[in-house]
DNA sequence: CTAAAAATGAGAATAATTCTTACTTATGAA
DNA sequence: TTCATAAGTAAGAATTATTCTCATTTTTAG
């Protein structure tokens, strides 16, 4: 179920909006459990979990390899249509000494909703109580 | 005070670290102010919050741009002496509609200490335990 | 020197996440 | 099927990192 509704959504959402739609089919689901499910799909590598700016983690049904953009104004996080940099691991695998494992790109920005009227609109705090509450963040 | 401490170390302290740094000249800092001051400077752009994995954020006295490395094993961030992508920046504002206004890269791997011995020893949880007890991280 | 402004320490409050425990459900061999 | 064991769960307590509150201290400007 948890997998299903991460898979459901290009909007990476956080444990809380995943643990509010599973609801919508396992009433008495508990948010443990899907934190629980959350992080074992993504050790067994059937989703991705992404730690941004400080917030709550976000899951991304997506495990192909992309880039992702996040909105400084309200926090919304979406994959990047562009090619991925081949050379950054090999150059750092050769500057340090570590074993390269993969690498991950954010770039920061404000979207195009937040680019308007200041950009007080849609600040982070009210952002996010938007995405709890409405079934598509 | 937390200024220079942030500045004293390439190791990307945790504000726990800057705060008993900070405290062997200033006894009766709180942790609070230490984390009052890393924020006004992030902001002022003093010094760099760096937020990853899901663990406490770093603070980083080098606010030129630059990738980090990260080791999955232990936690640690390092620098990287790799050129950064101008051209990231560029491909994503044309694709998206934001206002870009930078990009981060983290490269993952492990550390030369936790390639050693199947990687248990520097479990991130010791390791961190490590961090707080010794004067340089 | 003094009044207003800014910064601080101490601890409470909050948010995200993990852990504990008693209970429930699934699994599998007999 | 039946029973025993393993695995998964809900509920809420606990933990961790961080922010907030507020009474007090320090700094600043006049």
């Amino acid at each position: 179920m948890v997998l299903a509704v991460v898979r459901s959504t290009m909007d990476h959402p956080t444990a809380e909006w995943v643990h509010r739609q599973a609801r919508r089919t396992l009433p008495r689901i508990g948010l443990g459990t899907v934190y629980r499910n959350l992080k074992k799909l993504a050790t067994q590598g059937a989703i991705r979990e992404i730690h941004t700016g400080g917030h709550a983690a976000r899951f991304d049904g997506n495990t192909g390899r992309h880039y992702h953009i996040r909105c400084l104004g309200c926090g919304r996080v979406n994959d990047l249509p562009i090619s991925i940099d081949a050379r950054l691991e090999d150059e750092a695998g050769r500057a340090m000494n570590y074993r390269i494992l993969g690498h991950q790109v954010e770039v920061l920005g404000l979207c195009p909703l937040c680019q308007g009227g200041r950009q007080g609109r849609n600040d982070s705090r009210k952002r996010s109580i938007a995405l709890r509450e409405t079934a598509r963040p």
